[in-house]
DNA sequence: CGGCAGTTTGATCCCGGTCAAAATATGTGG
DNA sequence: CCACATATTTTGACCGGGATCAAACTGCCG
């Protein structure tokens, strides 16, 4: 973790406002960590000891229920700090954290919380506006799984994707990351049959192409209008 | 807003580590309304120019989809904070606040908060915790909605208005504030005629007991049983 | 090449939405 | 205090979106 520069946070939204040597104080209480895709960062109701800064790769949030059901909320593009339970005076963690591709990350102690938030002008305030934002995200989500129907709800759940880690390649944008029907289906409600029938369906309209645990949108603003406006 | 008293919010939670002085203080800077029921206290979109203490009543937190369907997210309890998007780096309010019966609320300007966080201890820690459980409610919701039939959510709704703003009755415990069918489909996401059905065949059960606009949940535990272990 | 993980497609069923209308409260003005 | 207007609740009939059940198909990895 030495190998680390101080040019690899400068940029990002936490750290924007800060020194060199802040950056370099945070960068030297960091330890680095690499995990393949499918791995845990971290556990619902485990204790919550650290904070995470996301560097590459994408994290997927979920949460199991009693049955066995499983349902995504949330997926952390790279650059974004998470499991920030320390800074809403939680001890556990309130979900769980997967790796959805190989990622990297920083962790630092949740004791050191305090600190960032006293010693760094503008940690604070950026970290609760992702905060906000995620509220905000989460809030969106159940008004639409309230009134929209399935084919809406997955429009918009892979719109979610192709803006967050979407990635241009040559027919349309791409979700940077694999990714199944079923993993949609945990996004969007619903089941994984009902995403590869529409998934199959808006193929043979010029929507979407797609492989195995691969999705490209070719017209995203036909489906933007799928989603309804 | 003169006859203010500090034991207001000496027991509140974001106050709780406050001196008396330090309360007078805050108290002083505030202005103090009562809205009828049904009045909106603010509206999404708006510029958030203020935060809120509710002191009396109950708050209803909705949003308004463009085809007009309307959804509750969230039921504020006497004692919270709300409207606190200063807080999370927000300068509009992301969703409208409604007075679910008569309401009584304190509210400071949004150029106040940076102040209240640096200078009183244990305000902006208490008032993170309060936007993690929040953050909390609205996940498992989310959940609920993906994974549940409407009989286990609408039992939910109601478990959570009792749990928030019960008041033991006679025969068991009322939600006290006004609330008809329509609402309660609202906060469950389905329709006013399914809510009617499940709540009849309840009554019929002795599970509950309702007239116009009032709901006694008379057998809290055989709900939850139906909500769902 | 065997086997597993992921995908596709068909057939069937039922929960809960939609449409429709009546019944019951509450409020309001004369 | 009554009559009429309006808000809320109840109930019935019908139907359709999507879940569920079932099975075959297609890469892909070792």
């Amino acid at each position: 973790m030495q190998s680390l520069d101080e040019s690899l946070l400068a940029p990002l939204p936490p750290f924007s406002q800060l020194e060199r040597t802040q950056i370099r104080e945070i960068l030297d209480q960091a330890s680095s960590k690499r995990l393949d895709a499918g791995v845990a960062v971290f556990e619902e109701g485990a204790s919550a000891e650290r904070f995470f800064l996301l560097l590459d790769g994408t994290v997927r949030v979920i949460k199991i229920t009693p049955e066995g059901d499983q349902v995504t909320s949330l997926h952390i593009p790279a650059g974004q700090l998470f499991g920030i339970a320390p800074a809403l005076g939680r001890d556990t963690y309130p979900a769980t954290a997967i790796a959805a591709s190989e990622v990297l990350f920083l962790s630092w102690p949740a004791s050191v919380w305090g600190k960032f938030v006293a010693d760094y002008p503008g940690f604070a305030s950026e970290t609760y506006k992702t905060v906000g934002t995620r509220l905000q995200e989460m809030h969106s989500r159940i008004v639409e799984m309230s009134t929209q129907h399935v084919e809406q709800r997955i429009a918009r759940a892979l719109l979610r994707l192709v803006n967050q880690s979407g990635k241009r390649v040559g027919d349309g944008i791409e979700i940077d990351f694999p990714i199944t029907r079923q993993d949609v289906s945990e996004m969007s409600g619903t089941t994984l049959h009902t995403v590869s029938r529409l998934l199959s369906a808006w193929e043979k309209n010029g929507l979407v192409s797609s492989k195995r645990k691969k999705i490209v949108v070719t017209d995203p603003h036909r489906l933007v209008v799928l989603g309804g406006a």
